[in-house]
DNA sequence: CACCAGGCAAGTA
DNA sequence: TACTTGCATGGT
């Protein structure tokens, strides 16, 4: 008796989770040397193709500014001449430089020390930035502080309501919870996953879309 | 030329 | 709460 109980389907969530790693693989994310260099890139990513962001990092480095200290010192007006490429540069500058503040106030300029806090108070003074909203706020606490939190950006959204696995006007929250809750608690399989729907998105599922058709997932999604 | 890319905040109703 | 707009570079 209760024998149904160990036959009982995974979560289509979890499923796609399994058909997108087996057929792209492990995605190695996020891409950066370092975890400030990695939450320097989520700020820098915002709304932005990877390889603008990826020329502003560059510009960075090549100064050797790479660090909390050297890049608040840094005035206003050059901040945003380095982090040009990444456009809205003066707007990423002043968040860059909020980010820093609370990064240099609180943890000694230390992400390490950032990262002993606990998950839901550091996300919410991460979101009393300004400049950081939920996506940047949880790209930072999964991958550059390895908390266990899962991120839902704009190829989520889009697969998803696609797909119909929620509504196309779910909020973050929603979107978010829905994965959560689907899914075990692990850092590792929220890093794959997110990066995976990233990869699947650029490939087949962007806003204007070319055809769904040959995409990895219609195999066992709805449409 | 138009449209898009690993968002967010502020203003309006 | 739910929409709208400004922010901006670089690729297709």
């Amino acid at each position: 008796m209760k024998k149904e109980a160990l036959s009982f389907p995974f979560p289509i969530i979890y499923r796609m989770f399994i058909a997108l790693y087996s057929h792209y693989g492990p995605q190695h994310w996020w891409p950066g040397d370092t975890p400030f260099e990695i939450a320097v890139g989520a700020i820098l990513a915002q709304n932005t193709a990877w390889r603008n962001a990826e020329r502003a990092i560059a510009n960075i480095k090549e100064k050797g500014l790479l660090d909390p200290y050297s890049l608040f010192d840094l005035p206003e007006r050059e901040l945003a001449s380095l982090v040009r490429p990444s456009g809205y540069y003066n707007q990423k500058a002043k968040v860059l430089r909020n980010f820093l503040a609370l990064l240099i106030r609180d943890y000694g300029g230390d992400l390490e020390k950032m990262g002993e806090e606990e998950l839901s108070s550091l996300r919410d003074k991460l979101l009393a930035v300004r400049g950081i909203g939920p996506e940047t706020a949880d790209s930072i606490l999964l991958y550059a502080l390895n908390k266990p939190i899962f991120v839902v950006d704009a190829y989520t959204m889009r697969i998803g309501g696609r797909h119909k696995l929620f509504p196309e006007k779910a909020s973050y929250g929603e979107v978010q919870r829905l994965f959560m809750d689907n899914l075990p608690y692990d850092v590792s399989l929220y890093n794959e996953y997110h990066a995976l729907l990233v990869r699947v998105g650029k490939e087949h599922c962007r806003k204007r879309s070319r055809e769904c058709s040959s995409c990895p997932l219609s195999s066992f999604l709805p449409q």
